[in-house]
DNA sequence: GAGTGGTCTAGACCACTTC
DNA sequence: AAGTGGTCTAGACCACTCT
């Protein structure tokens, strides 16, 4: 683990546990933390600069460094986003039922998003996920065989992210998320206990691996009251 | 503007027009990006780094630098987000009406999002944007007016953000951002020309300035069929 | 082994904010 | 004037990929 990132988590973890609260919750300015943790200046930047792409703290030239005042309660939610920047509110016991697994020729318009030939082997899952037992999320993935190898329905019931990333050795790297409203179907009916005036929020996902190469093509349909995506932006 | 923003910029603009579209779109290497710019390589780090943020290139270690394969045709949409980090899809000639536009005491659940006190004066908007001719998103705004002073509806009719910016010289830094699903209300029958089963996709938005003070609340609730967000986030 | 990106340094100068 | 963050440098060493 580079040094920057072992300062970043440091400052993280003081930040949450309140330890720069006082004096109008400003950060001891840069010179003192490059001594504190015996690092360069760059570093130093680098390892906030991690924290202002998540919007924990902001900088002000000439002035300091201070933690974005977060404005509803639940902090811990704020700063703990998911490995592609979303963070979801809902919390509770999560299980999940695969609906479909299967090794299928891959469809032309998915093998264009994933950029691999049409007809190529992809698997396709289909999972519905529950928090409590109440399902809230009606999901539709692709993954072609050539990059995610020996899928089975055990990695299926856990987390295929941590299939990929501890088993497989892949670095996951970035994500491209389109999200829209969208009326519910006769699927979402059935499947997410919606009724025909009860809306759901479709995220369409295209996830890449460190190498560029895209390994999955997902498509979820979430229960419009149970979710909600959260992201935060910086210009630059 | 500093020197890493320009080399960010002209390489931008060379990717756009294919000039790195050979050798497996590949760009040169560090080193004779650096004599070419003439530059640190921590500069050039710094301008390709924020190609990497927006999803336009992506790295190898100890391969090379390349460009991200956009797999849906409208690359100009992808590489053109706003200054939040969401582009939007759709295209059309743009007008707005003004439905409301007042100075109000600030109710209690806004001020806090605004990290203002209650009661403090603000200014409230309401707004539609049409598309078109087509409204495609109903709008409410509040914004201090110990922050953003002076406003009318010249500036409304036109870009508020332009005025925050160029007139009033304050700088935007960020934004964070909630997106739901949700039916229609009486209000979105009226105004978005919604009917009952047809439903909304509500973006909830606190944006700050660069010396990290609120400037404005919204929600808006936009037509499920005219608009979808789309993002990309890179972990780190 | 050659080439590439990833990290880190020690110091310099600048622009901005506050007193 | 003092203190702060913003930018930039020239070079070092490492880890990884490909042949």
């Amino acid at each position: 683990m580079p040094k920057y990132k072992i300062i970043y988590d440091s400052i993280k973890n003081r930040i949450i546990n309140g330890e720069y609260n006082k004096n109008n919750n400003q950060l001891p300015d840069e010179i003192s933390l490059c001594k504190e943790f015996n690092c360069s200046r760059m570093t130093m930047k680098k390892a906030l600069d991690l924290l202002v792409l998540e919007g924990i703290i902001f900088r002000k030239a000439g002035h300091g460094t201070f933690i974005m005042e977060i404005p509803s309660k639940n902090k811990i939610n704020a700063l703990d986003n998911d490995l592609t920047g979303f963070s979801k509110t809902v919390t509770g016991k999560a299980s999940s039922k695969i609906i479909d697994f299967n090794i299928i020729f891959c469809p032309k318009e998915i093998a264009s998003k994933l950029n691999i030939k049409e007809n190529d082997p992809v698997y396709k899952i289909i999972r519905i996920r529950y928090i409590d037992n109440n399902p809230f999320v009606y999901e539709k993935t692709f993954m072609p065989t050539s990059i995610i190898d020996g899928l089975n329905m055990d990695i299926l019931e856990g987390s295929i992210y941590k299939y990929i990333e501890e088993i497989l050795k892949l670095p996951i790297s970035s994500a491209k998320k389109i999200l829209r409203a969208d009326k519910s179907s006769e699927l979402d009916y059935s499947y997410l206990d919606l009724s025909k005036d009860e809306p759901v929020l479709e995220v369409e996902q295209i996830a890449y691996l460190k190498n560029g190469k895209a390994f999955e093509y997902s498509i979820s349909r979430h229960r419009y009251d149970k979710f909600e995506f959260t992201s935060f932006s910086v210009k630059h």
